[in-house]
DNA sequence: CCCCCGGAGATCT
DNA sequence: AGATCTCCGGGGG
């Protein structure tokens, strides 16, 4: 699935470098992080992506106004789709998750560690149902960094 | 606390 | 078609 509108480019934040795929006008493919340095950002959009990630991660904002269009297999994108729900502060379990897709909390661990829009997707409001926070592609601690950040 | 196994889905080989 | 790997859960000690 080639897109010849999609721009690359990596973007820097004080939790590391991040690469974006964006397809014009507003509609995220991917947020995954990268070991590539800083590219200048040439673009109005790619300026405002790059704001936004930094205004969300120092709490001014509480949502993005990109939309993302991942792909992935459809399982994928149900998951994806219902922990989009997942409104910013509050947190669900994989178990609650798997009960609502009918499925195991293990495969939906599965399906978040293969998130490709991070933040977007909020996978790291997905907590173990025994409280704990579980793992996340970034690191444990920068997860609960995000979910206390987010419980203000 | 730790260890072990089952389960669902994705990715190899 | 197996084998193996996951951002998991449950049970038993």
């Amino acid at each position: 699935m080639n897109n010849l509108n999609q721009i690359i480019f990596v973007t820097k934040t004080e939790i590391g470098n991040f690469e974006i795929v964006f397809t014009l006008p507003n509609i995220i493919n991917s947020i995954r992080p990268t070991n590539k340095e800083k590219t200048i950002a040439y673009s109005k959009v790619q300026k405002n992506i790059g704001d936004e990630l930094k205004n969300f991660f120092s709490g001014k904002i509480k949502n993005f106004t990109f939309k993302c269009k991942p792909n992935g297999t459809i399982f994928q994108l149900k998951v994806w789709n219902n922990i989009k729900k997942i409104s910013y502060g509050t947190t669900k379990t994989y178990k609650e998750l798997a009960k609502t897709l009918d499925t195991s909390a293990r495969a939906i661990g599965n399906a978040c560690s293969k998130n490709p829009c991070l933040f977007i997707i909020p996978c790291h409001r997905v907590i173990l149902s025994n409280g704990n926070n579980g793992n996340y592609i970034l690191g444990k601690k920068v997860k609960i960094k995000l979910i206390k950040k987010e419980k203000f």
